[in-house]
DNA sequence: TTGAGATAAAATGCATACACTAAATACATC
DNA sequence: GATGTATTTAGTGTATGCATTTTATCTCAA
């Protein structure tokens, strides 16, 4: 098989998602079933499919005759899903901390330093947020728990569509490079505890961050959409 | 509308549900869309969409071409998920220590007595089970947290399948119940970090009990399967 | 008997057709 | 002109049919 047996259910649901993260799909637009079908030359058949592992994983929502729309997180949702990512990454740091090889432990820093480097020489701001990504992700990562892991990955994208609209605070990305600084000392001193306190800091402040943004400069949803507004994604 | 909009998928998927936790389809076998479509007297259709969500639950397990079978855990597998388990509950109980209502805090109190008085007069083990069930579940929900309370029980819900096989080994159930009392106790003294070690030790061992128990006692996974196995579930 | 290969049966993935629901529009009434 | 009610239109939910893949069965040689 050339393609891997991917089923075209898998093609349309990969593209769909790639177009929300992308953000040519915004939160609040709506999904119709014929013209997906149409765009993508499959039947009604496998978008369905796709739309019903999207809507079951959290990224669109579904009502029974009525159309999918692309999940819109009211500033409360997104600050709870804030949180209760701040707690995950904070289990799973917690686990790191101890579990983590000295190669993942030098692959983080070599991440971190990456980033500081982008910093001072005032770099490419997408380079700096691909790095922040990579940071979290690394951290999670070496708790060597896939369930742990899957779960806060899976919360963590949820909110992924909504990362566009990050404001450039003054001083937000100096503070998110101390807070990172923090965390790898907690780790390399061994102490879990720490670390995980940190983290969760950290993961909830920038929560609070996006929200406060996306409530003062959503008037209405219309504001919401435009790509243009996209400024930089500092994590 | 009398069926409160819910689509035949809807109805099929939560009849699955429901013979996956009662045990009548046990992790490994197989799901056969023809089949159920005829014993649910729907078409094919509704059956695929069922089982497209169950499969993005975790309930099952898809893959092209290939026929869906309920979830089938191995040991390590099954550590994990206990394992991330501990750590979201450990979350969430240390949220809930500061967030429970008094009236929360009561029922949660309420709860556990009523198992304790179960377990003094040798009660019916299923009651004791589903008031372990309760406790848990109260003891989640208290953190007021949607996305943290979904995550949980829904990570929950994946070893679900496995407590009917949980094994009534000497003195479980006491220690069970010294476990949420010492929980308690850290609750109602507002003290969230010993809450949060106490629910994550106890849901540890609660895995490493059930796991050991279903390595120990399945040569091959014809043994696995006869619900005659059911002893109680202590949870 | 056992195993490999070929053949037949069954089951899945997808397209199409149609019924029914929800919304949008047109129309009538106040 | 606004408001409430038909009528039309668009869209979802489901059944059915067919092509392709998988799985089971059969055959035959070692």
């Amino acid at each position: 098989m050339t393609d891997r047996d991917l089923t075209q259910a898998d093609t349309v649901r990969l593209a769909i998602e790639r177009e929300i993260f992308g953000g040519q799909l915004a939160p609040g637009d709506a999904l119709e079933e014929g013209r997906l079908a149409s765009r993508f030359g499959v039947s009604r058949t496998p978008v369905r499919e796709a739309i019903t592992q999207l809507a079951q994983a959290g990224l669109i929502t579904k009502r029974a005759h009525k159309r999918a729309v692309v999940a819109q997180l009211d500033p409360g949702t997104m600050l709870e899903l804030f949180e209760a990512l701040a707690e995950l990454e904070g289990a799973a740091v917690f686990l790191s901390t101890s579990r983590m090889s000295e190669a993942e432990k030098r692959e983080l820093k070599d991440i971190h330093e990456a980033a500081a480097k982008n910093l001072v020489s005032n770099g490419d701001p997408n380079e700096y947020a691909d790095l922040g990504f990579a940071f979290h992700q690394q951290l999670v990562r070496g708790c060597h728990n896939t369930a742990l892991i899957d779960t806060t990955e899976w919360l963590a994208l949820r909110v992924l569509p909504y990362r566009r609209f990050q404001v450039v605070a003054p001083g937000r990305l100096q503070r998110n490079q101390t807070d990172h600084d923090a965390i790898i000392s907690a780790i390399f001193a061994g102490d879990a505890e720490t670390a995980r306190e940190e983290i969760r800091r950290h993961t909830l402040e920038q929560g609070d961050a996006l929200m406060r943004f996306i409530a003062l400069n959503k008037t209405s949803h219309a504001d919401f959409h435009p790509n243009g507004l996209i400024k930089e994604q500092p994590l």
